[in-house]
DNA sequence: CGTAGTCTTGATTTCCGTCAATCGGGGTGG
DNA sequence: CCACCCCGATTGACGGAAATCAAGACTACG
């Protein structure tokens, strides 16, 4: 029941600044609920103080272990994921800047997930008391960070969906139409591009498939002219093709206003 | 985008009172992570002012419509679902008192499920502006609502893991072991029986199986001393045996005290 | 140039879905 | 009080989607 750190993160590097973070993921995430003013900014920019630089491959958090605190993703991508006792492994999210990458993992006695960083990241670690006075001092952070959490819950639950209902075309043309709807990794149009560094194993372990599979349908995929995934980069040609294959509504996710923010 | 309530809920008949509500289903929810003051138990008990009763079968919430209230439930159980175009179901998870039945779904500009009475309930309606404002004025209970959603977060990945990864037979007896010992209904020893109104549709539903192998794996578990299932009730022959079968963790979900409350 | 990680492809097996029919119990109405 | 009916449980036969196993190719990188 120890709280781990040092076995799996390189010793930290303080790199923040304490500096209002204009620019940073997690103020991006919580600008879309609302307007923060300069306390606001000064406390996200506070919650940055100290950072650490993980590697790519390494585990940020661990199945099992007990931890304080929940970390804030600056930079990079990671995976959330679990494993059974024989080895069958089941991703359960992708995170990305500004999420609190460990949530809902650390919040148990012991972590309920791992963490593992897909590139080398930079994260923030934030005590857990932190995030209880975060939400009386700043009730409207906290309420974000519900409607948020919230968010999270919803995906997950689409996700189970299409794990759970979906067959394997579905599957996968599903998993990318969220990357980019849901999760805001690049835009969903024709032509578009974006960045991410996914293995067809990660894909096969977050679908629930095997990886033969999967790489089968992303052929599918290839010669259909619906999406080309080429090393790190994957290229959207027909944003409705995919839509329509994973029978996917894209405005079920709209974001509204907090109502009473 | 309007704003649906007559046309799935009966008539409101107005039963709360105001009082403090020290038996409710939340009051226990929340008393798991702190104690509650006088005020607090106060505004609770407010929050039941007005309630519905709806019968079963009927939809609280439908997938697609609009709302501007996320509803307590009182009593009774619900399931909350989603139905692809083509008819395909997946249950997301089972309401049970205490709970915000409609969290996430009702948090978007349209419901991104729909919440089903599996028995008459009683649920009352709290205005969305209202949460904001139970936020800002009881930072704690924001808190522990938090925390509560993080829960429901990590129960919805468990569930994932079982619908991604585990065989039949794992499942079914996940579902019963999640049932008891991640939503507080009933008790996991040998021999305890706990009521709850599940078909074995709602079931396949909810693991992504057919109707017929849930069937047969139920009567697996019959034959194996493990769990009967006799209509409404269920009892618990082997809880060790189910864990095995299920290769279950069930210290996995411990709660702990929340830091910094 | 060698190695490790990833992608690709094929052959075989199995689990589980689907379809269809039957059965049983409890509620309802005549 | 009885007959009907509906919902849900049960069982069997069949087919199919995807897992598994195994081997080879490609690439990046040291």
């Amino acid at each position: 029941m120890d709280i781990v750190s040092s076995p799996t993160v390189s010793p930290g590097v303080a790199q923040g600044t304490g500096d209002p973070c204009r620019t940073c993921g997690l103020t991006a995430k919580l600008s879309r609920y609302f307007e923060l003013n300069d306390e606001e900014h000064d406390i996200i920019g506070r919650l940055h103080a100290s950072t650490q630089r993980v590697e790519r491959r390494r585990d940020l958090v661990r199945e099992g272990h007990a931890y304080a605190t929940v970390y804030i993703l600056c930079s990079g991508f990671v995976s959330r994921y679990r494993v059974l006792p024989d080895g069958r492994r089941q991703v359960l999210n992708f995170g990305v800047p500004g999420d609190l990458v460990s949530f809902p993992s650390c919040m148990f006695a012991r972590a309920t997930a791992s963490v593992c960083c897909m590139t080398e990241v930079v994260v923030a670690p934030v005590p857990l008391e932190q995030l209880s006075w975060l939400f009386a001092r700043f009730p409207r952070i906290g309420t974000a960070l519900f409607w948020s959490a919230a968010r999270e819950a919803a995906i997950c639950a689409e996700r189970l969906v299409a794990v759970g209902r979906r067959d394997a075309d579905e599957r996968v043309a599903y998993f990318f139409l969220e990357l980019i709807a849901l999760r805001c990794v690049g835009t969903l149009r024709d032509g578009d591009r974006f960045t991410f560094p996914v293995t067809q194993e990660l894909i096969a372990d977050a679908l629930g498939l095997g990886t033969p599979h999967v790489n089968r349908t992303l052929r599918k995929l290839r010669q259909r002219r619906l999406l080309v995934l080429d090393g790190q980069e994957a290229v959207v040609q027909d944003a409705d093709g995919l839509i329509t294959m994973a029978s996917f509504d894209p405005t079920h996710f709209e974001m509204r206003p907090i109502p009473g923010l």
